[in-house]
DNA sequence: CGGTCATGCGTACGAGCGTACACATCCCGA
DNA sequence: TCGGGATGTGTACGCTCGTACGCATGACCG
């Protein structure tokens, strides 16, 4: 005997138009305890969300599932276990920011550009990152331990490196990537702030063959 | 009610010798469930197992506990709260490998000499590193999440560069630091193993003013 | 030798967890 | 109109967890 199950996620059940006919073609942006189409991509954010509070070691389908707005039992109904849900939820956040990567590059002609993109991307992400940097040293942390993982890190990586490639030769795309990465990291872990000139002055260097 | 409290780590209470008066001196290597000097440390060690195990996540007083061959009581005895033992295993964990990363560098007489440790050192400590992997990416996902754990990888960060910089100017040491890092990253979380010859041509390119 | 007190430990409690599953609800064909 | 199948949800069960705390133990002093 627990007494205490009823949690918030559930009881409420808002009530509303319990009974109510409505609209038959139902005007889409009314989602209801019933009808919600994208409840999937809605707790899916919502994990991404939840991760990036409390890590994955606070993850739990309850927290998720209030943030989502959502029965607890929606949980395991749309993922078959908080597993999934974690590979699913990473990899929409890896699909996201390898796209932001690849537009960011997008807007370079030629080499220079490139390279002044690589410092802007560096020092303009840090600004806001928080999110960010802590979701994806949580991706890389469950890529280190389990190889499912390690396929979604992989791929991002390779998405990185064709961002690249139109400004530069195969090799230098690799150290180039890598580079970043570690500037990132650094100046994120770091408590000194980059300076812009230092980071120009490693992009220049790794780029002169 | 539970009835399940009793769990492996306690009960037993391994006989031996209960009310033995032993040596008044103690033959040191003997230890008892009374007389234990380097427990703390032995609890230290035993939660950087299960870190690299199953992670910050699935750490827990009664894995750790176990693992190290100490009551459960002894785990709040010894350290006021998971928080704390986290703190206290992460800074056994950087010092150790900050020491190191110290001595690999003692070797070098020259820069070009450190050029050589650099890339040994990357190639080297992928070959039996998924533990310290593990733990260097959990140690990174917590300092990005909480400041307490920022100082730690920020010295961490200085003592590195410390190392490198009879060799180098200050600039040059930051953006190597940062270079091995990315390297060392994107080497162990890509399929495809990174080619020497590379990370060299990588660390000339890095250090040539 | 006997009493006292710091040290260290076993155990129980209450909370939070994932998941299974009976059941309510809705849709749709007849 | 009605019945049956599909869809989605509330809730309970069996666990593990962190931590508080009363008590056993052994050291030490008189």
């Amino acid at each position: 005997m627990d007494g205490m199950d009823a949690d918030a996620t559930s009881s409420g059940a808002t009530p509303g138009s319990p009974g109510s006919p409505g609209t038959p073609a139902a005007p889409a942006t009314a989602r209801s305890r019933r009808f919600d189409p994208d409840r999937r991509a809605r707790i899916i954010d919502a994990a991404l969300d939840v991760i990036a509070e409390v890590g994955v070691a606070g993850v739990s389908h309850r927290k998720v599932a209030a943030r989502a707005d959502v029965p607890l039992g929606s949980m395991t109904y749309h993922f078959d276990d908080m597993d999934q849900l974690l590979r699913v939820s990473f990899e929409k956040f890896a699909d996201t920011i390898a796209t932001r990567y690849e537009q960011w590059f997008r807007q370079a002609t030629n080499a220079d550009e490139a390279r002044a993109a690589v410092v802007g991307l560096i020092h303009a992400d840090l600004l806001d990152s928080q999110r960010e940097l802590v979701l994806t040293t949580e991706l890389y942390t469950l890529a280190a331990r389990k190889p499912e993982f390690r396929t979604l890190t992989c791929d991002w990586m390779a998405r990185s490196r064709r961002a690249l490639r139109p400004f530069f030769d195969e090799p230098t795309t690799h150290l180039l990537d890598a580079l970043i990465e570690g500037l990132f990291i650094h100046a994120a872990l770091d408590t000194t702030p980059p300076e812009r000139a230092r980071t120009a002055e490693a992009v220049r260097r790794i780029t002169s063959g």
